[in-house]
DNA sequence: CGTCCTCCCATTGACGCCCATAAATTCCCA
DNA sequence: TGGGAATTTATGGGCGTCAATGGGAGGACG
């Protein structure tokens, strides 16, 4: 498995480190950074985390712009600039730096949510909300797109 | 890693001293300068430092344009004419001239900036603004980079 | 002779490395 | 196939090292 799947919430522990989940280092290990390249979600009360192959996207999108223009340096800035390379213990834990907790509202407890290629860290409640709101519009939306094909079948494909 | 990543806020001692991010000063190790090559930024408040990669990336652009140009002379004299090589001495610390400072208004605490690359010196409050106008401003660009990009593996970092 | 700068040392707090425990899971073997 | 052992995972805590910061001693230069 190469991809980021399924939920898991654990524990802050009093010096602040968590445990990120096995298969995520199992994933993060195949990619070759030491660590996790994190940073706040530009529109979600949420942290976006992967191993290089999510930084060399990011280098990829900076290096598309021309060097010592605006747009570039405030694409580093809003990337670079708000990230940090969390180092991965023995154990598997990481501490997520204060500046970053707050962005996502995290206090003692992270939830880690698989996206494919990269993941997300949340605070447990705000996506217990964020993922009855997710649901729901893929419902929406599904109704829109099945209205053409079918009449009404249940809700089957899109779910979980 | 070889880049300048995250952002750091040090304090100016009494002799006018600032410590250089621990990881910062690993990169800049790697790539061969005794020094921060510093110059004030050309359109911010701020002042842009690097090591021998950014010397050479600015060589390379005054290179390409044609020799006893207007545009040439101008080019060279902004970045060279007003560039200071940093020395760091053996705890880490730099000394910013006071030329410098002025130019980003520096009093009593620096903020490192990463910037892949390079990276910036702010003063913090400054800086606060600074990224919050940079984080809009990739907003606004990522719509048009995803509208634009879809099919082609498509800009996975800065979306969420 | 005083100012500025370089080298060196001290302090404090944070972080990394190590070990311990408990629960859960996998593996093995009768 | 059932049960026990070994492994893995999540979590807790001790301790040494390093980074950030402050301050002093010596030397160069006006």
């Amino acid at each position: 498995m190469d991809q980021f799947v399924s939920t898991f919430t654990n524990k802050i522990d009093t010096k602040g480190r968590v445990s990120v989940p096995a298969s995520f280092r199992t994933v993060l290990a195949k990619d070759g950074l030491e660590g996790i390249y994190c940073y706040p979600s530009l529109d979600a009360p949420a942290l976006d985390a992967g191993g290089q192959r999510l930084v060399d996207k990011i280098n990829g999108l900076v290096e598309d712009l021309a060097p010592y223009s605006d747009e570039r340096d405030h694409l580093a800035t809003a990337l670079f600039g708000t990230s940090e390379i969390l180092s991965i213990d023995q154990d598997g834990r990481i501490i997520v730096p204060e500046r970053l907790r707050e962005h996502a509202g995290i206090t003692t407890h992270i939830t880690f949510v698989g996206l494919g290629e990269k993941f997300q860290l949340w605070e447990p409640k705000r996506f217990e909300t964020h993922l009855a709101e997710a649901r729901q519009k893929v419902r929406d939306l599904r109704k829109l797109l099945g209205a053409g094909r079918r009449g009404s079948g249940g809700p089957e494909g899109a779910r979980e």
